[in-house]
RNA sequence: GGAGGGGUGGCAGAGCGGUCAAAUGCAGCGGACUGUAAAUCCGCCGACUUCGGUCUACGUAGGUUCGAAUCCUACCCCCUCCA
């Protein structure tokens, strides 16, 4: 079970770079990918129209796996979406229409073609399945017979994602309870069609996957593996993935280029080596360097992480200018041109207003309290009065000027 | 089917006729200190407001009352035990 010698270049890689967390019969998968080129998949939901930061260590596994020279197989979830996953949820999740589905994988799809590659033009091009093909035209009573007979109640009644709501007396519904069988079958039907042996996922998939693991054996497949991740938390404990606005979205629609690289430019300290080895794909030996930065200097080794990961996801003429723009904001207090931008048509604007609109604040109340305790800024001066109205004289001259609330989040007013 | 317990703000969890826009903790936001970090401290944290107030909220719908998150009735949902 030991990680330290591991002969595939692919596990050696992630191993070192901190991406597993848990592994079934490591020395035997360590042999066949030695050996041999393989299929492996990693599942998503279709629960959202994109994929947030959550994902990110799960779609750079598979990043990682195709250039070692494997095939990544991305299955979408238009089957189990519609069942809805008990792992790690408190609640039964609300129930997804096939239109919804639907329109949340072509969205997840344009945010996997920058990591995987997708084209014809390499020997192992990455390539996307719907679990809805097979398990939405599956037989009841042939699936209880074939597949369903190999699981155990009592066992399944163990499994954290089942006893966690058994304990904290939140209801299980049957729907939800059946959602292991058919990510189990998931894997043993992958292997049947793509002779996919190993299945990788969040470290709160590890019942899943062990389960199909076991299907595997049982139903007379390949000898599967299952490989998972840790949850990565940041260095204060909190789940990461969060920004004053909400989720750190993966595409450009839902958050911006700029505000992606702000994310990864405000990593605690203590993250920055583990994101590093995560998150970019620079060589160990240059993370080594930059996590030793100390004190002050350990900015940079952010500015790279913001770059690098930023330049993964929107491209690197995307990342170049959220780093002139930040270099531009933060560092010389000017304002720059990449900022948002709001015209204003009239003579003169409610400032109130203006916070709301450009969501700066979620509401009028919101931007009154923020003035009054002198969180907002023209041009880097503090407001005060909460009736104030944008006008010509506020311009002085300039074509633009900058609206901050906060010293994170800013916005270009300009002349209409 | 029977008996009991319960549904309160993003979450957890008090309140059990007026002093309740609802204690407390977490999360979040602003300020101070800094390095666009962490920790710490201070302030805020339903909506609208001419800052006097107004409106909408404690599962849903009615009712009692001058007054209800708090009492009553019905319904919905959840939990536990029994069958």
């Amino acid at each position: 079970m030991s990680e330290d010698n591991l002969k595939s270049e692919f596990l050696k890689t992630i191993s070192e770079r901190g991406f597993i967390h848990q592994c079934t019969a490591i020395e035997e998968l360590d042999t066949q990918l030695s050996k041999e080129k393989i299929s492996a998949y990693i599942g998503f939901d279709c629960t959202a129209d994109s994929l947030h930061v959550g994902s990110l260590v799960s779609i750079m596994l598979l990043r990682w796996l195709q250039k070692f020279g494997h095939t990544p197989i991305v299955l979408m979830g238009g089957g189990t979406t519609k069942i809805g996953d008990p792992s790690g949820k408190d609640e039964a999740r609300q129930l997804l229409s096939s239109e919804g589905i639907h329109k949340n994988m072509m969205g997840i799809r344009e945010v996997f073609t920058k990591y995987i590659d997708f084209t014809d033009n390499i020997k192992n091009p990455g390539f996307m399945v719907n679990n809805a093909d097979w398990l939405d035209t599956l037989n009841y009573i042939g699936l209880l017979r074939d597949v369903g007979r190999h699981f155990s109640i009592n066992r399944m009644l163990t499994f954290d994602s089942v006893k966690l709501r058994l304990e904290r007396e939140q209801n299980l519904s049957f729907l939800e309870f059946n959602y292991m069988i058919l990510q189990s079958y998931d894997f043993v039907e992958l292997n049947k069609r793509f002779d996919c042996t190993l299945q990788m996922g969040g470290s709160d998939q590890w019942g899943n996957i062990v389960s199909g693991v076991d299907l595997g054996r049982k139903m007379g497949a390949d000898q599967l593996f299952g490989l998972t991740t840790p949850l990565i938390t940041t260095a204060s404990g909190a789940k990461m993935g969060k920004t004053a606005n909400g989720a750190v979205w993966l595409n450009e629609a839902r958050l911006s280029a700029y505000d992606y690289w702000q994310f990864w430019r405000n990593t605690e300290d203590n993250d920055v080596g583990k994101f590093l080895k995560l998150f970019t794909e620079l060589p160990m030996s240059e993370i080594a360097k930059l996590e030793s930065l100390e004190g002050a200097e350990i900015n940079e080794a952010k500015k790279v992480l913001a770059f690098e990961a930023t330049k993964l996801c929107h491209g690197e003429e995307a990342a170049l200018n959220a780093q002139k723009t930040a270099e531009n904001v933060f560092e010389k207090g000017n304002t720059d041109q990449d900022l948002p931008t709001k015209i204003l048509n009239k003579e003169a604007q409610s400032l109130l207003d203006i916070l709301v609109e450009m969501e700066l604040c979620k509401s009028k109340g919101e931007a009154r309290r923020l003035v009054q305790q002198g969180g907002v800024k023209l041009d880097d001066k503090a407001l005060d009065d909460t009736t104030k109205e944008i006008v010509s004289s506020d311009f002085d001259g300039k074509e633009t000027i900058k609206l901050s609330v906060g010293k994170k989040k800013h916005v270009l007013l300009k002349k209409g």
